[in-house]
DNA sequence: ACTACAGAATCGAAAAAAACGATAGCATCG
DNA sequence: CGATGCTATCGTTTTTTTCGATTCTGTAGT
């Protein structure tokens, strides 16, 4: 008879592609999942991996496996977190994933509300990029991303939380910083510093005013904000800063001075995404709006 | 920890609405089955059933884990079945369903040829309704039905076997039974005869003529094709009989004669339906071929 | 109100399954 | 031709499942 167990102990076997290591990544013995594969093998009536070869590898039988029972966990998983959720909401688990250019500005006011209003639930927080976070997201690693559109989130829900304004950040020396907004025209010819590849940040900032603006290449990558903060303050060139990171006081210390973009508004969409029908919606929704509440002083709520 | 003996466990329970009858039903002891939702409820951390009323009821988060249990169930059977089927194609159990107006006439000639073609397969069938064979297919108790279209299938895959034409049955007493073929307008105010409620093939064929006939009431609804043929020929009136029916020699030791409609055919398409995603599909698609192969010779395949 | 009854919960014992530790088997590699 | 790194297997221990018997509970009938 199929178990869950044995589909848990395969899906941990696939990855490893090592017995031993898988077995310890369960935290049982060798022994003991080699006779749950066996077992598994036995009531599907099919090999599920090749061990003749010099590497342990899958048999096209062992991938569908693979597929089907990670999905069968997945919904095993989401069903008992659906009950909870829906007898108690807000209370259990929640991973929560949270992109580097919001997580810092936006954690230390969170988190006290948070466990304030919601006592009960025990915050899983993971920073990290957008890419990796829906990564873990698709794989039921976490269950709610906070992020910055656009991104392709196509097969996700996703619950707006508020718009954030990129403020053109000049340090005093520079001829703009007297200023209080500044069309984009006038940041032609200006060098623009920007994160380092995959911020999801370093899209959208470019996409806001890079055709105006002069990219350098790889030697002025910023690895955080915070540093990128500190080259625009040395005179390196310009950046666009989000309103939220701004308010937060990312430039205190500095001499920087923040203008506005005229014309269309330079900004970026925030808000949670998480998968569909997954039975933590109901939480993942309260957090949108919580976060909206928190955050509607701060940011442009449309 | 939940598992999935636990979910088929309280389905039955669901089923039955009595501990005592649910085990009965699962073959185990009502201790058992009562230690059982016990866990299962522990490890969702809610009520699942009422058990203070006159008689058992599901809770609401019962309700969930029974609608969203059951198709875990539902897809880890499928699961096993597709790696069986995707090692050996046409071997294990395949529950069949096939609807009255095709079953007699079909399976003399199929399971012998069938037989000697996939000596492996452990054929079930069931004769029964359109309606509950779609039923019994979606609660996942068969795996595909042999039917008739016109019928509501969105949702399901279909793949068609063959066209299946109408001929007119009429008694030798009948004038119209010297022709070979008889033109629709012939048919105003003869009697038509028709198999009870529920006969898809009572629809199929009403909408073929029904609209030029005089059809009776219920007093004259036979219950089978059988009894439908000997009441023609006794000159109760006429129907219209599948040539699959008819080749088959439903007519046998009676006088009725056949004529063709004239004009747009009369016809029902018969193909085999299951459902969507299942790994059944390798099975039910070989099925479907075979089954045209088999009726080629008989049914007009377009 | 008391009793009888039906059905679910509980308990201890028995059976089955899972897990472990140690060891044997089997490739690959130096 | 060992040595090494893995997996399979075996006997034992531990845990889980199941059973049978009994107790408990709520309902209906007297």
């Amino acid at each position: 008879m199929l178990t869950l167990r044995q589909l848990q102990y395969f899906k941990a076997l696939a990855t490893h592609l090592s017995f031993s290591k898988a077995a310890q990544a369960c935290g049982i013995t060798q022994s003991t999942l080699s006779a749950a594969i066996k077992q598994l093998e036995d009531a599907l009536g099919a090999e599920l991996v090749d061990r003749t070869g010099r590497v342990l590898m899958l048999t096209e039988a062992g991938e569908m496996v693979l597929a089907r029972g990670s999905g069968l966990l997945l919904e095993a998983e989401d069903l008992v977190q659906g009950v909870q959720m829906h007898t108690l909401p807000m209370t259990g688990r929640f991973r929560f994933g949270v992109i580097p250019s919001i997580a810092p500005y936006i954690l230390p006011g969170l988190l006290p509300r948070l466990r304030e209003q919601y006592p009960q639930l025990k915050l899983h927080l993971r920073e990290d990029l957008s890419r990796n976070l829906m990564n873990a997201l698709s794989e039921g690693k976490l269950d709610a991303v906070l992020m910055a559109l656009p991104y392709n989130i196509a097969g996700y829900e996703y619950a707006e939380v508020g718009k954030d304004e990129f403020l053109l950040a000049v340090p005093s020396s520079n001829a703009l910083s007297k200023f209080k907004t500044v069309s984009r025209d006038k940041l032609s010819g200006q060098k623009l510093l920007l994160l380092e590849d995959g911020h999801c940040l370093r899209d959208h900032v470019l996409s806001a005013v890079g055709a105006k603006m002069e990219v350098h290449g790889d030697e002025v990558q910023a690895t955080s904000m915070t540093t990128l903060v500190q080259m625009v303050d040395n005179g390196f060139g310009l950046t666009l800063i989000p309103r939220l990171a701004a308010a937060a006081g990312v430039a205190n210390g500095t001499s920087l001075c923040f203008a506005a973009i005229e014309g269309r508004k330079a900004m970026r969409d925030i808000g949670v995404v998480w998968r569909k029908h997954a039975s933590i919606e109901g939480n993942a929704m309260l957090m949108a709006s919580f976060l909206k509440e928190i955050l509607g002083p701060v940011l442009a709520v449309k």
